[in-house]
DNA sequence: GTTTATAGTCTACAATTGTAGAATAAAAAT
DNA sequence: ATTTTTATTCTACAATTGTAGACTATAAAC
């Protein structure tokens, strides 16, 4: 990973399957990539390679060298998809939002105390 | 709405935001619903009505006697988004998931208090 | 009933996404 | 240097998405 500011980045689900990878192991072979998706995903190596020229035209990583390594960070993804969806579908309300999560889910003592701690924080 | 249990629905973004209005305006006449995305989106005519026959082929909704009514649910659709997200970013984890979100955005001590809440709520 | 207006369908086309075989280039082995 | 292996690029193609103009059918007015 080296930079990139770029507001909301957004990946399609192959890429994002694609950058998970490169997330975990980057800086990566092209070649070492190929295999872990052949395996993991199984795409072809060419499969692999054409992703790679597109991400990289879309500058969201950098192929050089027989290397990959990533432009984009994954929290920023992740942030971005996340707000995208927080906005569209409730209005950038977060306890509505949160709501739609913890409705019909049981929370073990250890998370709810983490997500108090963090509310706690989080208010003025 | 009339029925559709389908899990994972998935809309792409001028899907999401046609059901938008449909959701929001239902039964709604196709002639209006394309006035109002015209106004709205700057969508031609055509193209509300092309989006209706492929979201009608695709179950999304129904398209019948020049009334347009929606046959997934808002709440499910976001729902199912937000799931999505919540696996294939953070691992399934609340607190991770909640965390990205909590990290930099102050809440009003309402806002806080309604989370608090519904963690209480959720805690088995 | 014929004209006019309104609603709806069809066809089209470019961009993006998902996927990969075939060809070529580069590196390694002999 | 030539063969063999390995890495990379090219070309291709189908599906989906975004978009709409041109045509047709239907209903409303005269």
């Amino acid at each position: 990973m080296e930079d990139m500011k770029e507001t909301n980045v957004k990946l399609s689900e192959s890429e994002y399957r694609l950058m998970d990878v490169i997330w975990e192991k980057e800086p990566i072979s092209a070649m070492e990539l190929a295999g872990i998706c052949l395996e993991k995903y199984d795409w072809k190596k060419s499969t692999v390679y054409t992703m790679l020229k597109r991400m990289g035209d879309k500058g969201l990583l950098l192929f050089e060298n027989k290397t990959v390594e990533s432009l984009v960070e994954k929290a920023q993804v992740n942030k971005s998809e996340g707000e995208n969806l927080l906005h569209k579908a409730y209005g950038g309300s977060l306890p509505d939002f949160f709501a739609a999560f913890l409705q019909d889910r049981k929370l073990t003592k250890d998370e709810a105390e983490r997500i108090q701690k963090m509310i706690e924080e989080a208010m003025e």
